[in-house]
Formats: structure tokens, sequence, C-alpha cells
DNA sequence: CGCATCCAGAGCGTATACAATAGAGCCCTG
DNA sequence: CAGGGCTCTATTGTATACGCTCTGGATGCG
């Protein structure tokens, strides 16, 4: 990796990249507002995983018909935050255990990888950006604002992966996120809510200090202390064992 | 597999055959059909980086309207494979030097990182598989089928992903691997196409025997001997430096 | 003679209409 | 009264229609 490249705002990754010059009608630009719209309720678990999506219900809440929304549908569920069910619609995904493992062992592997990268490319404002960042994760915790501090928490990794300059990374670990905020949603304990903003302090601080080694230690202990956190129970299964459920009964 | 300038016979065979007795039982898994048809178009450069996707056009060779046309490209354009411009329609992406790199780091970082989880995980179905893959690729390469040799490299370092059981980054590392296969197509220098099959055979030999460790190095030296191959120059961008190219003649 | 403007064609973006299907409730029958 | 089949409705899948924008060429004016 080398030079100056900067990302401006990722997030948008396909279409819509030249649209600078003007406000053309409410076009593509409003589906990527939607897109957003309902990719943060997602996020936020205003929509719960499990949620339906109907389609008609959906255009109409955003003024638009099921065209636009089938596409924003469709861009969520390749981004694995809704499930796409042939003939029945969306619903918010409900992650597997075996998904949950997969998500943190894949963000153990590509946010540990990026912190080194990171430590050396990191800028003032970037320090600045994320202090800030981190400051507002604190405040939402501290006014008992779960939904805003999830969401602070993902983005803020998001933007830890911007750092290292990798736009293909940045988005993966982007969407790892988010699917980690579903992760919660279902396996998490009630008030244990992910990432400490402590953590994210000492983690700026480390890559502030250019002491990439240890920052990919630290986020390797944090991540991990996520995952830990988590009540992985097999759950209701699609098809319970009743059998063995009223074993005892019967 | 002589010269089918476009998307040939192949395609169209399919789908006339499959909507030709019943009514409509194609549903959407046509529309998967179509999607691994165009895909594997661009993988094996039947289709060009540049080379303009028309919705009419494509709707009419494979036999259904754009409605699921725009769906496959929606879903390509969101793996980066072809881009969709606002207006002007879809094309094969033709990636930027900046993108080359950021995949190339991006498998660098993943795929070194599951050598080390394929070697325990792998079995001996594995490895027969691996194996006959690596034949096949090695028999493309004989033959001179360079299109059948780039996609059957590709899905060698997506089958090699799959191994380590984690479905998030197998599929990370396929779409990687399909990029790949276009940063080639542009910057690549003809005759030397990417993966000596060699390589494949070595690092099939040291995941049998469990050496993560050694696998993983390997595969870093593969994929920068790859990277390294690359002719990369900044080529003619989107907004020619015009002053600067005729600055003489002025 | 050169340049700006207008016109026509082509192709994408969105909405709407229609068809098919799965689910649920209801009726009929044993 | 219970069970099974049937219809009926709600919702998705697909196609088509229409409008808008952009491109390229012709035309009129300076």
């Amino acid at each position: 990796m080398s030079g100056s490249r900067q990302m401006a705002e990722s997030t948008s990754s396909v279409q819509e990249q030249a649209s600078g010059s003007g406000p053309k009608k409410s076009g593509g630009k409003g589906l990527d507002a939607i897109y957003r719209s309902i990719s943060a309720a997602i996020i936020e678990h205003r929509l719960k995983p499990g949620a339906r999506l109907r389609e008609d219900a959906l255009a109409d809440v955003f003024g638009i018909s099921r065209t636009g929304i089938r596409k924003v549908l469709q861009r969520l569920a390749l981004e694995q935050l809704v499930t796409l069910t042939p003939r029945r619609g969306a619903s918010v995904t409900r992650p597997s255990v075996d998904e949950a493992r997969d998500v943190f062992e894949a963000r153990l592997m590509v946010e540990c990888g990026l912190m080194e990268v990171a430590a050396k490319r990191i800028t003032e404002a970037d320090i600045q950006e994320l202090r800030d960042m981190a400051k507002q994760e604190r405040e939402a915790l501290r006014n008992r604002e779960q939904r805003s501090a999830i969401k602070l928490s993902a983005a803020f990794h998001a933007r830890l992966a911007e750092i290292s300059g990798n736009r293909t990374l940045a988005e993966f670990v982007g969407q790892l996120a988010s699917r980690s905020s579903l992760i919660l949603a279902v396996y998490g304990n009630a008030g244990h809510l992910g990432c400490e903003s402590h953590d994210h302090d000492n983690l700026i601080e480390l890559l502030a200090a250019g002491d990439g080694a240890r920052a990919s230690g630290f986020m390797e202990r944090h991540l991990k202390s996520i995952e830990a956190s988590l009540s992985i129970f097999e759950e209701p299964e699609e098809t319970p064992d009743l059998k063995d459920i009223f074993a005892v009964d019967a």
C-alpha cells in the first residue's frame, strides 16, 4: 500500500458516484436514503431479527412503489441484514449460531490485521474524529440510549477500518459490524451491550502512539470479550425435538 | 473453446430449454443461472472490462424482461464485477489501480490467515477434490485454454477458503478472486496468467501435511508473485490531464 | 465557415398491472 | 364433533408501459 488516497464517504459502495452536480429529482439518491433508513433501523434493533418486511407496507411508508423497495431489500439481503425467502418475502435476518461464530472469526482476522496498517497511516484528523465518536458513544451509554450506542459502536469499528486506506476491507468490516449488531440482538445479554466504550478509547491511544502490534492485540481481546459475552445457545430450532421435550410429561 | 466473442451458445440454450415446456416454472432459479452465466463470462474475460451491458440486449438474449436483468446486474454491481453509472447503464468494471492494490492486500490478509485454519480442518476428501481441481487447471493451461484456466484458478482459491468452514470469509474470498480476474484482464501481461498451477500443487501438499504456517507463508509468496507480475500503470484515467498531455503542443 | 441550439433517438428509472402461489379460514362430510 | 379438502385472500414475482435524461446529428444564425 502506499500513496495518498482518501476514501470519501464510503458506505455507498456501488452506483451513485458522480451525482454531485445537482439534485436531479428524487432519483436513485432517494433509494440510498431509504436503504440507510432501513439499515439503521435494523442495526439499532428497532427492527428485530425475524421481523417481517412487507413490500407494500414499506412502499407505503417511504412513498415510492414496490420496485424501489425491492431493490433496497435485495441489497440488504446481499449484505445479510435481511433474509429473502422465495415466496414469503423479506424479514430481518436471525443469525444462526454458525453465522455468529463465522462473523466474529472474520472480524478477528480482518480487524486485527488492519490495526497494524492503521497504526502507520493514522493522522491527527483521524485521531480527533475517532475520539469524537468514542465520546458520543460514551454519552449515549450514559444516557441509556442503547440504540444509539449500538449504532455508534458499529460505526466506530467501521471508521477504524477505513483508516487503513483499504476500501474493500473497510466495506467488509462495515458489513461485519452491522451483522454483529444483529448477533447481539439475538444472543446478547440485556444490559451488557457489546463494546465497552473504554476499550475504544484505549484502542485510539495505542493507534495514536503508533503501536500497531499492541493495538492488534487489544482488538483481539476486545472482540473476544464481546463474543464471550454472548449466550450462544442453540435456541429453538426449526424442528424442535418435541419428543425429547415432552418425554417426561408424556 | 474457440472464439465465442460475446456470451454465446451456452447461455441462450439454457434459458430457452428451461422455459420451453411449462408456463413459468423457472422462478427465481432462472435468475441465478443468468447470474452465474454473466459472472462466468466476466471472469473468463469473454466480457472484457469496460464492455457495456445493455439491459435490453441481455433481456433479449436470456429471454426474460429487463426486470430480472436489472436484478442480476444489481447483484453483480454489489460484488464489484460490474459498474452501474446512473443514467448510462451497466458495464464490466475496470478496476482502478487503488482497487487492484486493495484487493490483493485483502487477499493476502484473509487467505493467508485462513491457511492456518484450513490446515487443521482439511479432510482427505478435500485434498482429493483440490488435487482434481489443480489437475484440471494444469490441463487447461497445457491446452492453452486460458479462459478455463482463469476460471479454474479463481475456483481453486475459493474452494480453498471454503475448507476453513467459515462461510462468510469463504464468500469474501470468492468475490476477491473474481475481482482478481478482472484485475488480471486490465493489468496482467499476456502469456503470464496469474497463478502457476505448480504453486497450487505445493499448497495442497503443505495443507495435507497439516503445516498451516508454511502454507500461509507459501500463499503469501504466491499472491505477492501474482501481484508483482502485474503492470500497474496509471493508464488513462477518468479525467485525463489534458493540459499536461498537450502542454508541449500548446 | 464555425458555433450554438434544437430535435430525434436510444436507453435507463420508476410505476403500475397482471399472474401465480402459499396460508388461512371455512365448509362439507364421515 | 373432527378432519380433510377447498376456496379466498394476501403478498410476492414478472412483465410492460411511460417518462426522463443523455447522446449525436442536423440546422439556422452570426
